[in-house]
DNA sequence: ACAATATCCTGCGAGC
DNA sequence: TGCTCGCAGGATATTG
């Protein structure tokens, strides 16, 4: 999953082929994707011929608007997406895409999951290597409540002045920080790599110790990269479409993220990694000093 | 407030 | 060729 770049390039999508469609029934071989409501049987219910008002980008999260006032909510985690088009079910589980674009050769076909079917015959698919994709319904103002409790401002939604508010109280590494999402919203393990690089700050360095220089690169940064991969429809590792099955293009601009035992484009040093918590930072030793 | 660890899963590449 | 190990765009719960 998807970061900041991916849920924006899958919610521009999916907006434009979704709103005003009708739900008309689910599948799924995974009904522990559903963590509310507990009974699948009410959820495949409630959900029933509901109508997509609209959808939202929250952080990392994908809220669909429902008539009566309920929500579907969506995180992709690590492996999900979700495309939109026509599958058939050839074997039992086993879905082949109909849609033109969306090749059915794709072998993330194999990993579908979920399936929303609309009333119109269409169709839009989770797939998911890991399976641990997130699905919630419930009523959108508990939706929008747990949602503002867990997270905090977008990063593309804030100025410098609370960016530097929000970093400058935390004592743990600027990497981590950044990547809390009850921090700021928005930014993986990618962006926050590729944002330090850029920046040139060092994923161990305390958030608290930065100085104000360096908050102003780091925000200047997150905004510039953010931004124009969304321009690329995000960044596929590997298993990352666009809602056509398409491959998101930032992957070539990336410049530290993955490249650990390569050059640095900016020094020649050789790109290092590091843990940071539970996470793997890559950075420049040289550029990125502590 | 923060760190460390386990957990949810499957596939892939490195190294032997 | 085939095995085992570690690692992968995330987040949460638990324990210290």
């Amino acid at each position: 999953m998807p970061e900041l770049p991916e849920v924006k390039t899958t919610v521009n999508g999916l907006k434009k082929y979704l709103v005003g469609k009708t739900i008309k029934k689910v599948w799924t071989d995974w009904e522990k994707m559903v963590k509310k409501p507990a009974d699948f049987s009410y959820f495949k219910s409630t959900i029933k011929d509901k109508k997509i008002k609209d959808i939202i980008q929250r952080g990392k999260n994908i809220v669909f608007l429902l008539s009566n006032d309920y929500s579907l909510l969506i995180h992709q985690k690590l492996t999900g997406h979700l495309l939109y088009g026509k599958w058939k079910e050839k074997e039992k589980g086993n879905w082949v895409s109909q849609t033109k674009g969306l090749m059915s050769s794709d072998k993330m076909n194999s990993y579908i999951h979920f399936i929303f079917f609309f009333k119109d015959g269409h169709q839009m698919a989770l797939s998911d290597l890991r399976k641990f994709a997130k699905i919630v319904l419930a009523k959108t103002k508990e939706i929008k409540k747990d949602l503002d409790k867990e997270l905090g401002p977008g990063i593309l939604e804030i100025d410098f002045k609370e960016f530097k508010k929000r970093l400058e109280q935390k004592r743990t590494s600027i990497k981590k920080a950044i990547m809390d999402q009850g921090v700021i919203a928005g930014i993986g393990n990618i962006y926050s790599d590729e944002a330090l690089f850029r920046a040139r700050i060092h994923p161990l360095k305390k958030a608290n110790n930065l100085t104000e220089k360096e908050l102003k690169r780091l925000y200047n940064a997150a905004q510039k990269i953010l931004k124009q991969a969304i321009k690329y429809n995000g960044t596929s590792v590997s298993d990352y479409r666009t809602p056509k099955g398409k491959k998101g293009e930032f992957s070539k601009l990336l410049k530290v993220y993955g490249k650990d035992g390569e050059r640095c484009p900016q020094c020649s040093s050789l790109i290092e990694k590091v843990k940071v918590g539970s996470r793997t930072a890559r950075f420049c030793p040289k550029c990125q000093k502590k």
